[in-house]
RNA sequence: GCCCCCGUAGCUCAGUGGAUAGAGCAUUCGCCUUCUAAGCGAAUGGCCGCAAGUUCGAGCCUUGCCGGGGGUACCA
């Protein structure tokens, strides 16, 4: 890296300097910050280290210090151009072209490697998210979890880290909620039968007319919490569909069986179809009734109770989680002897470590912020570093239609689908920079309708056609017969411009982009890297002609520079698209 | 009450403790005979919620306050 080079020389200038009197030092472990200046005319790079060595040196005035420091930089450096002193005490250093230049038979020859790196190779990482309950659509608020959960992926995966994805299936026989969406579906099948429902707020819906008369048909119930959504009428005519009748006079339990599994089944397919309509392919869909039937939750709680962490209280078995950071105690089984879902999930995170992963990180909403403490105490419980789950909460979606709050979900019936309300509406490419423009740390409002009017001014089409133009130029300038040449075999100080040095510039912070995007959990550094890119694209494309025109005249080494930088912003546009699950087009 | 997140341009949001705080959208005015105008250039627009503290230096760190959202179950 260019930053460690001049850092170290720096810091011998600093030591030079103090061994030739200037100044003393107080401490031999000083930091050499290297800034990049907002304003171009200061230089390439910045360091502040006079300044921070006010203290140390003893003296008040930083510039002189700068300027001692200075005095002991060799004179002759490959790198540097010119330094000055500005400011308060500023170093800046203006760097030769060549360093700029040098970026781009590097991302010729790493090519899609290029912004990679190995120094994570060692950490075996499972990300966790969405997990939606199986008992509804996925939803446009799912969307955020969704994207951020993919691309984080891809960027860790860009470390070198092993990378699962894990969606997790709340179907335990515990929940009462799958009891009550299976009776929800039940009373719709009925009805799909002849039946009427009667509806826990006295209103009464008439059954579908059946051909042969059955005679008279008593009212079906729908359960009092049930699940309106149309989504659940569908699952009972395709229940219809593939079993027709056979459940209508069939015996209770037994149909309950069969539609517990039926829909569950349902449910998961459409939430996976859904997942792949964004461009999300888990690795994992782990059910969380594996945990109950390998009677791993029964032995997690064998183990707490045998670490001490577990006792009896009131009829239940507790969880001594302020042992452990949190707040209260946890309940782990109730007095009527079922888990409770903590139970389930130290459980599954202790399967999850087991099968052998260094890095657990579930993305989780805001709204769950209270599980936090205790799912960690559990982990901690179990033996585990809680510092190797880490819990990713994203703020708030919240839906608008038409400027106007949408207050819902999946028991009120209004369900505002990814796929059909979003993805079809606008496009898997637009859909995914929509939830990635911004950091998960702001609270986000989603307005499906505002977002179909301005999908033409998604910025997603502005980074894809830049690239699309790139793709251009190097085919047309392949039809014209001008074959481009590796970049190592071009005189890339043809590239002089203003406007090809910023782009090279931009090219050069790429790999730094990624992992920074990567540590920080912060995929939208790169959604605007890309619109930045493209932006310094269009300026260069306005400027500097590629090939040679009717107008001006180009030289061949002008040219073939300028392809070499071309193809060199291509790749990295390519890159940068493919990282985020966005197509790079090559014309639109 | 306690805990978490957010307050930056008219709107939606970026912003590594550094110099003159940025982008997109919106508004106004220019620019297509050329490799793609889904583009470019210019203008307008800011007590970075308020106050104190730390620091050579604070939009960024600390504390307090004010506003908005979320959470505080033997529900998941």
């Amino acid at each position: 890296m260019i930053t460690d080079d001049l850092a170290s020389l720096v810091r011998s200038a600093v030591l030079a300097a103090r061994d030739a009197g200037e100044f003393s030092l107080s401490e031999e472990d000083f930091a050499v910050p290297l800034v990049t200046p907002r304003q171009k005319e200061h230089g390439d790079f910045s360091s502040t280290v006079a300044l921070s060595l006010k203290k140390a040196t003893g003296m008040n005035d930083s510039r002189e210090i700068a300027a001692r420091i200075l005095r002991h930089l060799p004179p002759e450096n490959p790198l540097i151009e010119s330094t000055d002193v500005a400011g308060p005490g500023f170093i800046n250093f203006h760097l030769k072209p060549d360093w700029l230049h040098a970026v781009l038979p590097r991302i010729e020859v790493e090519d899609a490697c290029y912004g990679t790196t190995n120094s994570r190779s060692g950490e075996k990482v499972l990300i966790e998210f969405v997990s939606a309950n199986p008992t509804g659509p996925i939803s446009v608020v799912n969307g955020r979890a969704a994207a951020l959960g993919d691309v984080l992926g891809n960027l860790l995966a860009a470390q070198g880290c092993q990378v699962g994805r894990e969606f997790y299936i709340n179907d335990a026989l515990n929940s009462t909620q799958m009891e009550i969406f299976a009776e929800s579906v039940i009373a719709r099948y009925l009805q799909q039968n002849g039946y009427p429902l009667h509806f826990a707020d006295g209103r009464t819906e008439p059954g579908v007319p059946q051909a042969e008369s059955v005679g008279e048909f008593v009212p079906a119930e729908f359960p009092e919490k049930g699940y309106p959504g149309d989504y659940v009428r569908e699952i009972a005519e395709k229940i219809m569909g593939e079993v027709g009748a056979k459940y209508v006079r069939s015996d209770e339990d037994e149909r309950r069986a069969y539609f517990r599994t039926a829909t569950l089944r349902y449910m998961i397919a459409s939430q996976r179809a859904a997942l792949e309509a964004f461009g999300l392919h888990y690795d994992t869909w782990f059910f969380e009734s594996s945990l109950y039937e390998s009677d791993a939750v029964e032995q997690t709680i064998a183990k707490l109770k045998e670490r001490g962490y577990a006792y009896e209280k009131d009829g239940a078995l507790w969880l001594r989680s302020t042992a452990l950071g949190d707040d209260k105690d946890r309940v782990l089984v109730r007095s009527n002897e079922k888990a409770t879902y903590i139970a389930a999930d130290a459980a599954y995170h202790d399967n999850k470590f087991q099968r052998g992963y260094t890095h657990l990180i579930n993305i989780w909403g805001a709204d769950h912020h209270g599980y936090v403490a205790r799912l960690k105490a559990g982990v901690a419980a179990l033996g585990y570093d809680p510092k190797r789950l880490e819990i990713v909460l994203t703020q708030m979606v919240s839906l608008v239609r038409d400027g106007e709050a949408v207050i819902g979900g999946k028991r009120k019936g209004n369900v505002i689908e990814l796929k059909e309300d979003l993805i079809e509406e606008i496009g898997k490419d637009a859909a995914r920079f929509y939830f990635l423009l911004n950091s998960y740390e702001t609270p986000a409002t989603v307005d499906v309708e505002l977002a179909k009017k301005q999908s033409n001014d998604n910025p997603v089409y502005y980074v894809q056609y830049a690239h699309a133009r790139l793709s251009n130029i190097l085919r047309t300038a392949e039809a014209r017969g001008l074959m481009r040449k590796p970049a190592q075999d071009i005189g890339l100080a043809a590239l002089t411009h203003p406007s090809e040095l910023d782009v090279l510039r931009k090219l050069t912070d790429y790999p730094a982009e990624v992992t920074t995007a990567a540590t920080d959990y912060a995929p939208h550094r790169l959604t605007r890297f890309g619109m930045d890119l493209a932006s310094l694209l269009n300026v260069f494309y306005e400027n500097c002609r590629v090939l040679p025109g009717t107008e001006e005249n180009i030289s061949p080494e002008v040219t073939a520079a300028r392809l070499a930088l071309v193809n060199g912003a291509r790749i990295v546009l390519r890159n940068l698209l493919t990282m985020l699950g966005i197509s790079a087009p090559e014309k639109m």
